[in-house]
DNA sequence: ATAGCTTTGCGTCAAAATAACACAAAGACC
DNA sequence: GGTCTTTGTGTTATTTTGACGCAAAGCTAT
């Protein structure tokens, strides 16, 4: 079998979308450049794929050596081929989300230096190359993905109360939605489990902390 | 700015899945290879991304040239990028269905010769490559697409009645649906327009025709 | 301890959406 | 005209949804 002269091919790259929420906040990673192009402003972190690599795996590598985590939630979403989009030379991004909670990996100075931030999905900055497009299209895709499919607990602790998942569906829905309606619809999509324990050490009543229910595959959810 | 010096890449391809209704059927385009690898096997259409194209530009290619269609609607779907997924060396693909109505191009000896085919989607070959995959992952993208955006008229007439469209999204959706519950919903919706015409010709009462809305930008079906 | 406040869990009810089905009108065929 | 099939319209019971009442749990101040 002859194995294809390979034609000119343009540079392949995965970019990340690394969601994170704490303190009912959803926030992206973004990195500040200290190169041309576009030094100074903020982007997606992102690699060119090796050879050898998956996508998966340029993501794994980026999320490992850039920002020092690993083992996290990770989709694929849409390419982006404008020819354009890299003033470099051709260059096309295959965009992922990442799902983390950021409890599980502290910023430190080492780490998490001055050139990695978390923002506010809803004050990011004006970002580099086609990031922009990139990152709001993130979080459609997210916000499709978690009335579809049991993702929320990537972004939780293990162990949670219904306020939390409450605020968090309020948050990355970007709608408000009634405590007792929300309650009713997660708890009949068999969504989570109680586990009789509750949260203590809190103001006023305590609440039930529940789990996911890790067999469930996809679920309806409609607000 | 420095341009970069490019990394190896691998090979960049669009690969299309071509989806076609007709007599009730939903159908999609193979070819017939007739070299190595996967010699006399099935496959999907597609073509290498060229250094001055965009991906759609690479589908368009393929479809105006290769199977003598233009004009289609087409969508992006993911990117399959597993190391061995062509024993010629490395070679990532983007795949995308297209929509078509088969009425618009006639199959001729000269366009659609014995190496290009029409199979029905649940009576599909083996396929070369990872095909088999990409074909039933387009599928349920379809299937999510239909009760989500107005693309059943990209597969019908410009004029059609409620029973061919009830049939399209049975066949597509691979369920029975009360006809009558579904004339209420895809009228509810503004879906689609009486054009106060009627099919004439047929045997039997004689139904009304029909015209897609064509200011809806997202509908939401549920069946 | 008790009153007052906030948070959480549970329940109610009317409105809307859905599924299942009855029936009549239109048209073809005998 | 009678019969059959297909299409258009309507009805009803059931389920789902949205809006909200209320009491229990737990903290704080007196």
């Amino acid at each position: 079998m002859p194995s294809f002269s390979s034609y000119k091919n343009p540079s392949l790259a995965a970019d990340l979308v690394v969601f994170g929420y704490q303190q009912g906040i959803l926030s992206i990673l973004l990195l500040n450049r200290n190169t041309e192009p576009f030094k100074d402003q903020w982007v997606l972190p992102g690699a060119f794929l090796l050879m050898e690599e998956r996508l998966r795996d340029t993501c794994a590598r980026v999320l490992k050596t850039k920002l020092g985590m690993d083992d996290l939630y990770l989709e694929q979403l849409c390419t982006y081929d404008e020819p354009n989009r890299d003033p470099r030379g051709r260059a096309i991004a295959v965009a992922h989300y990442a799902l983390v909670n950021p409890a599980r990996f502290a910023i430190t100075a080492g780490t998490m230096a001055n050139d990695v931030k978390w923002f506010n999905v809803k004050e990011l900055p004006g970002l580099g190359f086609d990031h922009d497009l990139i990152a709001a299209d993130a979080l459609k895709s997210l916000q499709h993905k978690i009335l579809h499919y049991p993702v929320g607990f990537e972004l939780l602790n293990d162990l949670f109360t219904m306020p939390e998942l409450h605020a968090l569906y309020e948050c990355i829905l970007d709608i408000s939605i009634d405590r007792r309606n929300f309650r009713r619809k997660i708890l009949d999509a068999g969504y989570i489990i109680s586990t009789g324990k509750k949260r203590e050490g809190l103001h006023n009543r305590h609440p039930d902390l529940y789990e996911f229910n890790k067999e469930l595959k996809s679920i309806h959810l409609s607000f």
